[in-house]
DNA sequence: CCGTATCCTCTACGATACTG
DNA sequence: CAGTATCGTAGAGGATACGG
């Protein structure tokens, strides 16, 4: 018996193991149009706690979606953004928020 | 101040939430091209508890997302299949499946 | 075959305080 | 401003046994 290939089942596992935390979609959708700084992100999610903000934007980061861009100047400024690769996750937020809103509106009524 | 309207951060996240289980989308991919009965769903995630496929199900059914359907025959038959509701998300599927293949190609070289 | 009922583990998440 | 360090908790997930 030989190992099996990967499958639709498998992939889609993937995706969702690099979204799934309880902020990272959040995060990605504030980070998609412009990049944010820290205090940024964590002003637009008040509800966010310092630690998972940053535990998610550290796995986010990892995971190669998001960049980190420090300066050095007196603030401190650190932004974060898209990286090139990370774009590519986009097409996949969208129909995931058109159906969101889709689902919403067909439980409020 | 008055309530902000949902925007798209808060649709993400309603998403994510029908779909977050841990083996749900695993289920809606192995249900998404035709109905399957609850030992055939058993046996193609070998992983899963009897608990955790029921549970997961239940939820599933519960957000009209599939539709259970019982034969009282003996033994008895229950087949799981989606509702017409549930086969709007299959276009989100796909996206996740597509981005998740590219993603494991990326990280296996 | 298709579940339910217990009990248990583990980890994701959170509250709070502190630092370069 | 942008983090780290501790400690604590709820609930998701799992093992196992039993029932219609």
């Amino acid at each position: 018996m030989q190992l099996e290939q990967p499958t639709g089942a498998v992939f889609v596992q993937t995706t969702l193991k690099v979204l799934g935390g309880k902020w990272k979609l959040l995060i990605l959708w504030y980070l998609k149009d412009e990049p944010k700084r820290f205090s940024e992100l964590k002003r637009s999610i008040p509800n966010i706690t310092e630690k998972m903000l940053m535990q998610q934007l550290r796995e986010l980061e990892k995971d190669e979606i998001i960049v980190r861009n420090v300066r050095s100047t007196v603030p401190l400024k650190v932004e974060y953004s898209f990286s090139d690769y990370g774009k590519t996750i986009i097409p996949v937020l969208i129909p995931l928020c058109d159906w969101g809103k889709e689902h919403l509106q067909r439980i409020n009524s």
